[in-house]
DNA sequence: GTAGATGCAAAAGCTTTGCATGGGT
DNA sequence: ACCCATGCAAAGCTTTTGCATCTAC
C-alpha cells in the first residue's frame, strides 16, 4: 500500500523552505521524515510568531501520534538550518517563526499580544555604526519595542 | 550594643537609591528592612549585569542567613520601585543592573559575556518614529546586538 | 543492516510560592 | 499587637535529555 500518511497541504513558501531542509539534511547526513514535513507545513501555515506547544497542538491535529519532544527538537533543527528563527518576547515560553530572508523587528502589543513586525534601515545602519565605534563585530541584533498597538489605546 | 549587624559600606549611588526605596516603602506600607540594605548595596557594588544566583553568593558573604527568596523577592522589589531593572540576555538566568537613570542598550560579547553599554539618540528617535507610523505607543523597547568584542576577534 | 529519528517519561534549570516564624513600626 | 518580611522547602513551568524502539536510506 502507498504511503497514507496524512496529506500535507502546501502553504506558500512551503516548497523553498522544503528544499533548503532537504540539502541541510543531505549535506548533514540527516533524515527526512514525514514528522519533519508534517511540522515544517504547520508552523508556515500557522502564519504568526508560534510557541512549541500551540505549534504541537496543531502538529498533532495533523498526526496525533508525534510527539512533543519531535517538534521541540525540529525547531531547533529548522533554526540551525536557517528556515525558522527563535525569539523570546517574554511570557515564558520561546516564539519561533519561519524566516522570510529579510530580516526584521518587533513591535510587542502588552495588552493584546499582538506583533507587528517592520524593518528600518536606518536603524540597521546606526547599529553597524555603534558597534564599529567600539570595535564590535556583530553577529545578531534583537530590537524590541513594547507598548499599545492602535487598536488597545486610545 | 548598636545595631551590631553587618556593616554595610556604601557603594557610589547608595545614599539616593536608599532614599528611592524608602520613599517607596513608606508610600506602599512596607517595611525597611537589613536585608534590602545589604541586598541594595551589593547589586551597586557588583557594578555589572548580575543574575539572582550571583548576587546571592556575594549577598552571603556578608550576611550568610539572607536566603534566595529573599534576594529574588528583593530584586522584584528593586524593579518595581525603579532603581533597578531586569533583563534575559539569554543563558537561562535573568540578569539585573541598577538604573542609573539614563536609558542605554546592550552589546553582548557571546564569546566572553562581556556586556557594553550604549546610547544613541538618533536610533531612539527612529524607533519613535516607526512606532507613531504603525500608531504604537511605545512603553518600552529592548535592543541588543550579539556579535564579538574587540578582544574576542581578529 | 545501520545510524539517525521518534515518543515517552524523567531530569534539569530557573522561577515562584506556601507556610511557620521572626521582626519593623 | 499587627502585619509585613524572611527562610526553607516544595511546587511550577519550560526546556532538555536518556533510552528503547522504529524507520529512512
Amino acid at each position: 500500500m502507498g504511503t497514507s500518511k496524512a496529506h500535507i497541504k502546501a502553504p506558500p513558501g512551503f516548497k523553498e523552505k522544503l528544499e533548503i531542509l532537504h540539502d541541510y539534511l543531505t549535506a548533514h547526513g540527516l533524515r527526512n521524515t514525514h514528522q519533519r514535513e508534517v511540522i515544517l507545513a504547520e508552523l508556515l501555515s500557522f502564519g504568526q510568531h508560534v510557541t512549541t506547544e500551540e505549534l504541537w497542538d496543531r502538529v498533532k491535529a495533523i498526526d496525533s501520534s508525534i510527539g512533543y519532544a519531535t517538534v521541540y527538537r525540529t525547531l531547533r533543527l529548522f533554526t540551525e538550518c536557517g528556515i525558522a528563527s527563535k525569539h523570546d518576547f517574554g511570557g515564558g515560553s520561546a516564539r519561533f517563526e519561519s524566516d522570510s530572508g529579510h530580516h526584521h523587528d518587533h513591535m510587542i502589543c502588552t495588552q493584546c499580544g499582538k506583533i507587528i513586525e517592520f524593518e528600518n534601515e536606518e536603524i540597521e545602519r546606526l547599529q553597524d555604526e555603534v558597534a564599529a565605534s567600539h570595535q564590535f563585530k556583530i553577529n545578531s541584533h534583537r530590537m524590541e519595542l513594547y507598548g499599545l498597538c492602535s487598536e488597545c489605546h486610545d
